[in-house]
Order: C-alpha cells, then structure tokens, then sequence
DNA sequence: CCTATGATCGAACACTTGTTCGAAGAGCCT
DNA sequence: AGGCTCTTCGAACAAGTGTTCGATCATAGG
C-alpha cells in the first residue's frame, strides 16, 4: 500500500474530511452547519475555509476521495482475474468491506448524492456512471456466459446496487454478521438468484405477468 | 374502493401533501423552504400553518399517510392467504406497485427517514418496525418451511427492502420495465436467491469465508 | 534573528429560514 | 341580510445560515 507521501496540509486536510464525514453521516449533510464542522474539527469556522472555499465543495471531497478509492481499489482487485463470476464475488466483496469500514463516508456517498450540484455533481456522477456500467457490464457477460434467460440486467444491476446500499440504514457492525460474512449471504443470495432465476425449486414461480392487485392510481384519492 | 367523505378541509390538506412531496422529492426535505411549499401549492406562506404546525409535521403527515396507505393495503391483500410464499410474492407485488404509483411519497419516505424526530419519528418508525417485522417472519417461515440453511434472515430481509426501496434512485417509468415486469423481476430475483441459496449452479460458489482482500482498515490511511 | 510564506482566527455582513399574529375574507345556516 | 365559524393572508421577527476580509500566529530557510 503505497503511502505517498503527505504533506502537513494534507494530513490535516484528510482530517477534516473523515470528521466532516462523521458528522454528514450522523445529522445529514444539510441540517449540519459549517458551525457544527467547525466545533467537531477544532477550527475556527473562517479557518476551514482554507481548506476548501464552500460547504459544497468539502462534501465534493468527501464523495470523490472516497469514490476514487473505492473504484482505484476495486481495478487493483479486479486486474487480472478473468472469469465474470469471480470478478463479480470480488466487486461485491471490495464494496461491502468499504461500506463496513468506512461507514460515513459511504452514507455520504450514498445519502447526499444529490446534495451536490453543477459542475461538482457532474465530476462525481461520472465516476459513478463508470462503476454502474461495470458492473452491469460483468451481470451481462455471465448472464450471456449462462445463458441466463428471462432477466433484466439494469434491474438486476440496481437490484443488486439496492441490496448493498441500503446496508447504511441498518447495518449494525457490534450486531450483525461481520463483513465477510456478510458479503459472503449478499454474494449467495444475489448470484444464486440471478444465475438460478429459471425456478430453482420445484414448485414454479408463476412469473407473474398478471398483477394480484386491482388498480391503485393514487395512494391520494384526488 | 370506500371512499369516505371527504370535507373539503381533507381535499386540500391532501393536495397539500401531494404536492409538498412531489417538492421535497425533486429538491429534499432541508433544502425546500416554507415558501417553495407556499409557491407551489399556491397558498399564502402562513396560510399553511392552518393544516399543520410544522414543517417537520409536514413531513409527518406525508410520511405516516403514505405509509398507513401501503401497510393497510397490504394487509387487505394478504388477508386469507396462508402460503408464505405467496404472501411473500404479493407483498413485493404491492409494495413496488407503490413505489411506482406514488414514486414522489414513496422517495419522501424512504430517503427522509431521519429528517425528522421525537414523537413524530418513534410514530413512524413504529409502523416501520410492524412492516419489517411482517417481512422478517415471512422469511423466517420460508426458511424454514424450505429448509433454507446458511441465510441470516436479518440479512435476507433487509436485502429485498435495499433492492426494493434502492429503486427511487434510478426507476424510470418512462424507460424501465412497468410495475408487473418490475415486480416480477425482483420477485424471481430474490426468491429464487433465497430458496436456492445452496448452489443452484453445478460449480459451487465458495461460500467465502476467506477475504480476497488486503485489510483495509480504513480509507483514510490516518 | 528576521523575514516570507503557510495557517489560523475573530468579527462582521448579507441573506434566508421557520414561525407568529391580528386582521380580513369566504361560505353557510337561519 | 346578519352572524358565525372556517379559512386565508400580509407583514414582521428572531434566529441561524454560508461566506468574506484583514489581521494575527507559527514556522522553516537564509
């Protein structure tokens, strides 16, 4: 691991950027006030603007710094290894073991999304673009590879996305399964269900083009 | 379909609602100020605090009316199903069925679970806990109806509300599958995961209890 | 030791926020 | 029409917001 060298500013700056993250995640990036960063990082409020000229631009940092080092390590895993499905098994374990480790940050990637905006926004979402279409790029390839029938491979994309995700609102480190364990069910779960989706039981799945529902246009009754 | 009398009181609270979420949807729940309400529901900035007190009982309001609607449906359509497998399938069926229909709400819903607090957030979050509940025992049945071995339904369950929920962020109506076809799609998706979670595929996936990883203790290399 | 550069700070500004209050309007029963 | 309740409004307030600016502090190099 390659630790470049970092000067005083950078330290520090990494500093405010981890408890900056830690508050965005605990209070929400819009209800925090740059008061709020100020008391949790130790600086004067006019000092943070040293590091960074708005409240925007610092939570641009948090979202690319951590983006990129997701997405950096992930290559690094990736490289070299050929089969889809192993590919896939160690994508899904590269993300599940960032969001377990670096939970604030990933909330504020996740969560305040689009509490960014402009150019800013545009910087962050290309690099999420790349990360989306990879992965959607390797569900295809297996789900060509298995023949797998039947399947929509941007549901199955977001599906998948969804199901990690999501993990910010209720993974509890100190309760639940720890991270290769949990990546481990997250991996059998997804894979099985996706390369199995032709009725792995018995019993078929009616695939259910008719709905059980009558009609509900509105929850409001306008 | 009963639709009780609605006082005219009831009419306009409603459009309130609806449109206050289709508002916080588009900007969120911090971001949206009283006057972008007033502005786009066409009422007098303090002629808003006749219908509710707060803005966060606003949100309240949005929030426990959205969820009351799909927890009672669910229950009207689950009634005198006993196959938990069924009940499982129509449970998904419903619950995306809103999402769908009611795609600004169900956002509100979802992504401002903790925007709000105290009283009105236990309130909420106690209807969320009987609906989770709901799902987790469904599953736990499942299992064990099926001897479904090695899945932590915690996981599980969460899982299928990430994948679920996860939608507001990139379902598009105008582009992706309709509800049926959504629905359907998960449905297989996680079923067939759950239930044949032990190596539906000739090569077996490794269950994975080693990492593949180099310890990443944090992103942030302090 | 002194100076130039990198960091930090206190105080202030301009603006937006949620909310209140008393008065005025609308709708309906007799 | 009169009177009463339900509904709506304009104007204002106090508090909190992100950001700026000029002045200070620290520190390392000559």
């Amino acid at each position: 691991m390659p630790s470049e060298p970092q000067s005083r500013y950078d330290q520090k700056l990494l500093h405010v950027l981890k408890t900056s993250a830690a508050v965005f995640a605990s209070k929400g990036y819009h209800s925090t006030s740059m008061r709020d960063i100020s008391r949790a990082t130790k600086m004067s409020l006019s000092g943070l603007y040293y590091y960074f000229k708005s409240k925007e631009e610092l939570l641009f940092l948090i979202q690319d710094y951590c983006f990129g080092t997701v997405i950096g390590d992930c290559r690094n895993l990736l490289a070299g290894v050929e089969d889809p499905i192993s590919r896939l098994k160690l994508l899904i374990e590269n993300h599940l073991n960032y969001f377990v480790n670096n939970m604030n940050e990933m909330k504020v990637l996740s969560h305040e999304a689009n509490s960014i905006s402009g150019d800013l926004f545009r910087k962050v979402n290309s690099k999420k673009r790349q990360y989306v279409d990879l992965v959607m790029n390797l569900l295809g390839e297996i789900a060509n590879d298995r023949k797998v029938e039947g399947v929509d491979v941007r549901v199955a994309t977001f599906a998948l996305f969804g199901m990690m995700n999501w993990s910010y609102n209720w993974y509890n480190p100190r309760k639940d399964l720890d991270v290769a364990e949990l990546s481990s069910q997250m991996t059998r779960l997804f894979l099985a269900g996706f390369l199995g989706s032709k009725t792995p039981d018995a019993e078929p799945l009616e695939t259910g083009r008719e709905s059980h529902l009558e009609r509900t246009v509105s929850i409001w009754q306008h």
